[in-house]
DNA sequence: GGCCATAACTTAGCGCTGTTAAGTTAACGA
DNA sequence: TCGTTAACTTAACAGCGCTAAGTTATGGCC
């Protein structure tokens, strides 16, 4: 909070450093404009620290920006967990997942880009599936799905190839709203909660049996 | 074809010069990866000039592509009353813009992010809706909506409303496959031929009466 | 207590970016 | 022939991500 006065981390403390080095970036991202208007020089200026500093805590700026995802994700995979812990029955978790998908998106714009639009997570290695930030979310939805079609209140389909297509449904959402909502009024934009409701309308219709 | 050899143009000729510079500008972003990957110093090589002679033809780099975008929205614009032409009722004519819509977002992704991703069209002031490239298409999806809910062979609802969600759901389907595209092997994506088959099943389930 | 390995950080700089101010060239109308 | 001006260049600014090399200071070890 005082960066002018920052002490030099000591031996031992420079995860003190990284961390705070994530919580400006995270600061940056949410007051400025999205990912380009976030640089390192400013991150940096913001810590308390010069540029290259930066580069002994992250390999690089794509790194940094991944573990800001990480951290962002284990925030969104709870508000999944939530969502679909207060269901009653496939077709109401189903629903509930997707609004509460769409509510992130539209409340927390910026850190819905990091996790969904610029592609962070896959310039980085990830070892195996299950450690892909957002798949633990992701699976909740599959077995919303699975379990709809296999109780026989959802037509039969393939769970995985259903549940790719909602999250596409709500992340399309998502996305066309960020980006009509730029154009102001030249586009006849719906209300966005018009909008989620005609889509959980369709989406339930069409999975239904 | 040959910068090297490139001639001064003459006066009034200058039109020349600009379509150069938007032919050179799709070149590169279809060669390269992406809109960052094009710079203007590399379009000013690529006709032969200089990179300040850019800022004669355009105001600013997102000028540029947004000439880039309306040239690329007459193609696409093209696409889609061809599909739209071709069908036989209301249903069909949804499936058919939508399945021609992903297609054209699938082969062709550098061209969609510039139309669709990147809110180029945002940046410039466009003074009426209709001049809004991209509108003549979204209207044929809009009509072919309302045309089945005045019919009756679709449940009712608003168009505008059911059209944008509609249209939410293809954008969500490319976005989300081509961004799945650079995850490799680590996410189980589907085959996106299955996938538009899931999603118009359930389209159609979804808006059929 | 003194030494030294090294974690933590800085200074200086490379090559890139979009963009602008000011100067130059050359073609056309009067 | 001359002046206006369209078309273009040269030079430069401020910013970017990132790196090589140098500095500071701290904690463990003899």
């Amino acid at each position: 909070m005082s960066p002018r006065t920052r002490t030099r981390a000591k031996r031992g403390e420079g995860e003190r450093t990284r961390t705070a080095i994530l919580d400006a970036t995270e600061r940056l991202l949410v007051r400025k404009g999205g990912m380009d208007a976030v640089s390192i020089r400013r991150i940096a200026d913001d810590v308390g620290v010069t540029p290259p500093a930066i580069y002994l805590h992250f390999a690089d700026k794509d790194g940094l920006f991944f573990e800001v995802c990480r951290r962002r994700f284990l925030e969104f995979t709870d508000l999944m967990k939530r969502a679909s812990e207060d269901a009653t029955d496939p077709a109401d978790r189903v629903e509930r997942l997707g609004r509460a998908y769409v509510a992130y998106g539209l409340e927390r714009p910026e850190h819905y880009e990091v996790l969904f639009v610029h592609k962070v997570a896959a310039t980085v290695d990830v070892g195996d599936t299950q450690d892909l930030p957002g798949m633990e979310a992701f699976q909740l939805l599959v077995d919303a799905v699975a379990e709809g079609v296999a109780r026989g209140v959802f037509r039969p389909a393939d769970p995985l190839l259903a549940a790719t297509d909602l999250w596409a449904h709500v992340h399309g959402i998502v996305t066309l709203v960020l980006m009509l909502r730029e154009l102001g009024e030249v586009f006849p934009t719906p209300q966005s909660a018009a909008l989620i409701d005609q889509a959980m309308t369709r989406t339930l219709h069409g999975l239904l049996a």
